[in-house]
DNA sequence: CGATCTTACGGGATTCGTAAACATA
DNA sequence: TATGTTTACGAATCCCGTAAGATCG
């Protein structure tokens, strides 16, 4: 009810701009039969289509005897807004349909700092490769910011740990992400090609803050393998780490996504096993709220950066082969 | 084929207006049913309304389970794309049902001075009293040039005497105007209530020039009676007619119409009989070309006009009653 | 279980193309 | 007479409303 009144004419009038295309044909050819032509249609359709038009509005357009067809006053009052609802008509669709096709939006993106600055730059550039017209919004943010930020529609997506199962957010896995142990380049465990969790019963553990996605998995794996460990050094940021790590102040146990963020510091990363440790890693989404075009195809891009990373990594991850190059300093 | 290459997008989405509305009501109120109630139709209908719109555009435009409608990213792009169509083609059509109903539009005429001094002014402020939102555009020229500006579409219609016979150009009769003497008020004749056609075998004439729809009649009218008249005065212009006839080098005939333009000059007009000769005025146009609706109305105006003139004489002209009341100032 | 969207189906309206009729230069 | 528009008519399509079905909270 609210609608037939705001919209006065547009309920009574009805006219498709295919109708109106083919009265500005008419109009400029001056002629039934060319238009006709042009619009792919028989002659006859066409003068009851314009016949339509007229009857709705109430008004001859063209004047028309066997041999001249020009517009009416009326006519030409109506072929400047038929051109323009045309053109808006068809740019807009123009624009609607390269978004629906992926070529034209902006994906937003929550994600940990470690994927932003491993996995995505590789990502975002060869997708903007193919589709310049796409935007990307990038917040880095630790986990659960990140899945607050797609629950709140900030973010379309986020890359983040896998959360708590919750209905209203739906994983995808993308990746699981290694532990090792992180020490420096100078230090006996750089020398081996692997280490056991148990190395941190006689070393000083520093320790990622509560919160995060890593000492969630720290914490299960001492949990599981029973054994204590006091987080003497507690600290939130990687660069923190990094630098109590070079300190000597102890070591530490990351995945292998975050070493990058570490890298050249005279630092290396061997892997922790038995058992061996992973950080599932992937994609979380609103439960049940479409994407964007772009950003399903841009998903595609996320799963192929990773199978190509584990490809040059041949099993490892690829700051393994780093951190083996690391002493070759 | 250039207007399926010109507009690509058009003729392959087949997509109206009112489809648009529908999508966007439902996309506000979040509800098939509560839109469905809004716009008059059935659930059902709406449904599948909406499922043809993205099967069109190859999307979804809503996330629907049986408790929820949410847009999608691709129905929040569409929706303000909607909005601007729809807002457009209601306004545009409603701006056109202003003009189609005469309420709104612009009426160029092409008429001789006397008319447009004479009948125009009442008819036009009776008319804009109804119709503020219709603009005039008068174009005041002799009885050739009026029909070539018709013709050549740079008036709408043309105030003028009878044309000849032109298959291109049709005439409406408006009034006849009656010819009579202009003389001095204190002239013998204007003792006289009318007067007769060989009065110029005695008095020196004034002629309008050749060419001008007065000097067609007047040559005529010369002929018929037998009388070689001598226009050893011609002119062109009215105003020159009065001062010669002021400065008593003359007497004239004009049409009662052409009097109140030289009125308050001490002439008076007084009717030329034996035979009586008269000016067919009216209307012209365009053979085959539609008027506005505006002027369309206007010209029922024009003939109330010329109605009331004649019985506000009284079976005179009323520049006949002026001129009687010229004697009492 | 209730509210809501979707699918199925029959009827009515609209629109198309072909063919014939019509009108003017 | 030739060109070009309109009318007539049968067929296909589209769209709506009613009724039944499916699904989630």
């Amino acid at each position: 009810m609210p609608v037939l009144e705001a919209y006065s004419f547009i309920m009574r009038i009805n006219i498709a701009p295919q109708q109106l295309a083919a009265f500005i044909v008419v109009a400029e050819t001056c002629s039934f039969s060319e238009a006709a032509g042009r619009l792919a249609m028989s002659q006859p359709a066409l003068s009851r289509l314009i016949r339509l038009i007229e009857d709705t509005l109430g008004t001859r357009l063209f004047d028309r005897d066997t041999r001249n067809v020009t517009l009416t006053p009326a006519g030409r009052e109506l072929l400047p807004i038929a051109q323009r609802i045309v053109r808006e008509f068809d740019s807009s669709f123009s624009d609607l349909a390269r978004f629906v096709s992926g070529q034209r939006g902006r994906i937003s993106i929550a994600t940990l700092p470690s994927i932003a600055a491993v996995l995505l730059p590789g990502a975002i550039a060869r997708f903007r490769a193919k589709r310049p017209d796409v935007d990307f919004h990038i917040l880095d943010a630790l986990s659960g910011t990140a899945q607050e930020a797609v629950l709140r529609g900030e973010a379309e997506i986020g890359l983040t740990a896998q959360p708590q199962p919750d209905r209203s957010l739906s994983f995808a896995p993308l990746l699981s992400d290694e532990f090792g142990v992180v020490c420096r380049r100078d230090d006996v465990l750089a020398q081996l090609g692997s280490t056991t969790w148990d190395v941190f019963a006689s070393r000083p553990f520093i320790a990622m803050a509560a919160g995060t996605s890593v000492r969630a998995i720290t914490d299960a794996a001492f949990l599981q393998i029973g054994l204590a460990v006091a987080p003497l050094l507690e600290c939130s940021f990687l660069a923190t780490a990094r630098a109590l790590v070079n300190s000597r102040l102890g070591i530490t146990a990351l995945p292998g996504l975050t070493v990058p963020l570490m890298a050249e510091t005279g630092l290396v990363w061997r892997p922790l096993v038995s058992p061996s440790f992973r950080r599932p890693l992937g994609i979380i989404r609103r439960a049940g709220s479409s994407l964007t075009p772009a950003a399903l195809e841009f998903i595609g891009y996320l799963h192929t950066e990773v199978r190509q990373r584990e490809k040059e990594t041949a099993g490892g991850s690829a700051i393994h082969s780093e951190a083996s190059e690391a002493p070759t300093e």
